[in-house]
DNA sequence: TCTGGGGTCCTAGGACCC
DNA sequence: TCTGGGGTCCTAGGACCC
């Protein structure tokens, strides 16, 4: 059966989040900030109309957040993470084919039939969504992905669609192709933008009519699908099998500044039980490690990045063989001197579990075995009490300077017991 | 003073092989 | 002075996404 695409998506995701459970803040200007407080990384409709850009630091932006009364939140994540899979799914429910392409947004495919009333059956799922996790959301339809987020893309800024906007069939495609600039098309990022616009190619409507040869030199084979996908020919499929990763990636910003080799040593100890933690969860090992430690982009004078790989022996999820992989990275890589300001590491050659190749010498390692059992247990414990329960060796030092600055978190109300919001009703004391 | 984090895919170029 | 032609694999870097 010939099936069209959906695009599922969360309005201003994570300020709608935010508000879920403070009401009062609807219709207020609302801003989430990335990591460290650092960044915007989400606006309300009404932050958007002040003008606040996405992405810009917070500092920047001071006077307006007084001047307007914009309330401001530390991100997180536990929440974000718990809503959008209650958010999934309210859509699983409805649908059998559901793509989770980002913590906000699903690809769902609808069947083509005369009957079938899209529009309605998406005004539905909508309202679902928003009864039974109060999460507003706006959905796109079309023949192909790129179209469809097209579509999104209209249903959430017209109003008079009401939060639907169906680009099937629809004998109006290159009107509205026509009113989309090119840099808001999926797949056109900012470089691809200069070299269109030196081209004179300004709208999806121009991007759709381009010339192929020129543009599959130009953008590469990348390029040339999305113009096909807006010519409304589909050349990309809708992935609902969660595949492994291919790579793991556990990386922070410093709350403060870094000089002192030991206080390193903590903040890489803590990012590889992070990335430890993942792989477990995920039922996958991986066999190369990569450290890198940074000055950051901004200071001055006395700049200093660099990194290193090391391939293990053998795929492995073992915090504590991760760690004194990292740990040797970390050795080599470190500089007296310098004032680092973020460290990350990342995981590669991923494997699933089990389905790796034993090496010659796997036979003397007994250990192994053990080492299972041992994360297997830490993850518990860390689970139902905390992730910082139960930590390696070096990283209950009470002072931090790399701990992560949050002074605007809200409570974690769906996934703590301590935190759980707390009804009143009118007229009791 | 203060500037996010986690991913994927593609291409070019080098090393190496026969 | 002249110096093949093909193929694979790996890595670094670029571009993009949310």
């Amino acid at each position: 059966m010939k099936k069209v695409f959906a695009l599922v998506d969360c309005n201003n995701f994570y300020c709608s989040c935010e508000r879920l459970f403070r009401p009062e803040l609807n219709g207020k200007p609302v801003v989430v900030l990335s990591n460290n407080d650092g960044c915007i990384v989400a606006r309300s409709n009404e932050a958007k109309a002040l003008d606040i850009p996405m992405g810009e630091p917070l500092f920047k932006v001071k006077h307006l957040i007084a001047r307007h009364n914009v309330h401001v939140f530390s991100s997180n994540y536990a929440l974000y993470g718990d809503l959008s899979h209650r958010v999934m799914d309210v859509l699983r429910q409805m649908e059998p084919d559901v793509e989770v392409y980002s913590i906000d947004e699903a690809f769902i495919s609808l069947p083509v039939t005369k009957e079938w009333d899209r529009v309605k059956y998406a005004a539905e799922l909508r309202e679902k969504i928003r009864k039974h996790v109060g999460m507003p959301v706006s959905i796109g339809i079309a023949t192909t992905k790129t179209l469809s987020k097209i579509a999104n893309r209209v249903a959430k800024k017209e109003a008079q669609f009401n939060g639907v906007f169906d680009l099937t069939g629809n004998n109006q495609i290159d009107q509205v192709l026509g009113k989309i600039e090119v840099n808001d098309v999926w797949g056109i990022g900012r470089r691809s933008t200069e070299k269109l616009n030196n081209r004179c190619i300004y709208t999806a409507l121009d991007l759709k009519r381009a010339d192929e040869t020129w543009i599959r030199k130009t953008l590469t084979v990348v390029g040339a699908r999305t113009v096909m996908e807006l010519n409304g020919i589909s050349c990309i499929s809708l992935e609902n099998a969660p595949s492994s990763p291919k790579s793991i990636i556990t990386s922070r910003s410093f709350g403060h500044p870094v000089t002192d080799l030991d206080d390193l040593r903590g903040a890489v100890i803590n990012y590889v039980s992070i990335a430890g933690e993942k792989l477990r969860k995920q039922g996958v090992e991986a066999d190369t490690l990569n450290l890198f430690i940074t000055t950051g982009p901004f200071d001055e004078q006395a700049r200093y990045s660099n990194n290193q790989t090391i391939t293990l022996h053998q795929p492995t999820s073992s915090t504590p063989e991760l760690i004194t992989a990292a740990l040797q990275c970390l050795k080599s890589l470190y500089k007296p001197g310098y004032r680092y300001r973020k460290a990350g590491i990342m995981l590669a050659g991923i494997v699933k579990q089990g389905w790796k190749q034993q090496d010659l010498f796997s036979l003397f390692r007994p250990a192994e075995k053990e080492d299972k059992q041992l994360m297997t247990a830490l993850d518990r414990i860390n689970s139902k009490w905390g992730r910082s329960t139960l930590q390696y060796g070096m990283t209950t030092a009470t002072d931090k300077p790399w701990a992560m600055q949050q002074r605007r978190k809200s409570p974690a109300y769906t996934t703590n017991w301590q935190e759980l919001p707390v009804a009143k009703a009118a007229g009791l004391s």
